[in-house]
DNA sequence: CATTTGTCTGACCAGTCGGTCAGCTTCCAC
DNA sequence: GTGGAAGCTGACCGACTGGTCAGACAAATG
């Protein structure tokens, strides 16, 4: 009678996995574009190919389709910060970091743009992931980072800003996209490529140990 | 009998600029916050201290004040773009242009916002914008640096990547505030500082000429 | 075949949305 | 002060929203 209106458990038969993708999928292809208010259940259902009240007997509310999304989402949107591998050479792995996190941008630009609608409204469904998770990796990646500048063996800078700037300069492709296409007329691969080359030069530059700024630039 | 309904001209009496301005700011900070389907004309005129047909006596409807704050926002945005000198020195003309667009984001954020959230859901009331004034505003500044690479004053970068970086870094700090105040508990103040000091130190080891990377660290 | 269990839908509901309108009040030039 | 324009509002409208529900349909089970 009731179906899998449950948040976290699997659904189990062929079909409810079947529809309960389906329906995520859509989601994300609406939610991504419109933002959670902007976005409609019918719009959503339409996508899906099913209908309204049959979107509700897999998932009990909106939100609940919104907040499915952002949980299953944060696990691969993190992945690529914990690939970050302490035994290895530190500009090679942040320079890897960078290219795993531009791939993803234009693999996944939807969950990009999800996440970027969330976190620009203030983040009200997931400021706890945020705090939590999300928070707890970063401390430990800048800890790491802050032991490889200790060391030497990488120039001294803010390990939080750095992670901050490949953040902001990869997921810039995803989320403005719109903007980078109106701006730069070539075909995504090249622009992929052209961003890939600019920030392997931007950061190696910056990273590499016994650079040019060992002093702070500015005073304060 | 008929309110300035029209887009363009400005009011004339005080009380039409006024209301006018108090209906702006207040849309602009829902708006920004909100997005555009998700804030609505009622929140909008409890914040400006009007009723709702009083906001559509000055504004014909809800697009229109969206519009306008957009069409507005955009001068202030791009006016450090404008202030970089082709006569100043290269380096310290692109870091200041860093500052002064790291201030717009730590000063005006609510705008900030506003821009991200329109691009982010495809830019549907701004493409024409994007793809002019923007446009060739970018296309004037990648030519100008470009002139400086060829001069061998400024490290050989693609001016476009460059561009779109600085953009996502500094505007990062007022899109993805909550984020960045969730990872980073500490003053604002404090985290403009240390976002300056990175971002100097990032761009000044990439730009520098006849640094490391004079060879495109990459091929492809 | 009958029963049960899971899947699905048309019709509907209460609340909210952007926007309208008739008419009220306030202001100001004369 | 008074007439007319400017400024403002409560009440209302149709469209749409997220969500409900009774019951139809389908599929496994006996």
């Amino acid at each position: 009678m009731d179906g899998r209106n449950d948040i976290a458990p699997r659904p189990r038969t062929r079909i409810q996995r079947k529809n309960s993708r389906a329906i995520l999928d859509a989601a994300l292809e609406v939610f991504s574009q419109y933002g959670f208010r902007g976005a409609t259940l019918d719009q959503i259902a339409e996508v899906a190919g099913l209908s309204k009240p049959n979107l509700l007997y897999y998932f009990p509310s909106k939100e609940a389709i919104h907040v499915t999304l952002l949980a299953g989402l944060l696990d691969t949107w993190l992945a690529p910060l914990r690939a970050i591998d302490p035994a290895g050479e530190p500009v090679e792995e942040i320079l890897g970091y960078v290219r795993r996190k531009l791939e993803l941008s234009r693999d996944y630009p939807r969950e990009s743009r999800l996440f970027a609608n969330e976190v620009l409204q203030g983040a009200p469904r997931i400021s706890g992931l945020i705090q939590g998770e999300l928070r707890d990796l970063v401390t430990e990646t800048a800890a790491l980072i802050r032991g490889w500048v200790a060391a030497g063996r990488l120039a001294p800078v803010d390990p939080h800003h750095l992670i901050f700037s490949i953040w902001a300069t990869t997921q810039h492709y995803a989320d403005f996209d719109v903007q980078v296409r109106g701006i730069l007329r070539q075909s995504p691969a090249r622009t992929h490529q052209g961003a890939l080359d600019f920030l392997c030069h931007l950061y190696s530059a910056a990273l590499a140990p016994g650079g040019p700024g060992l002093a702070p630039p500015f005073d304060h």
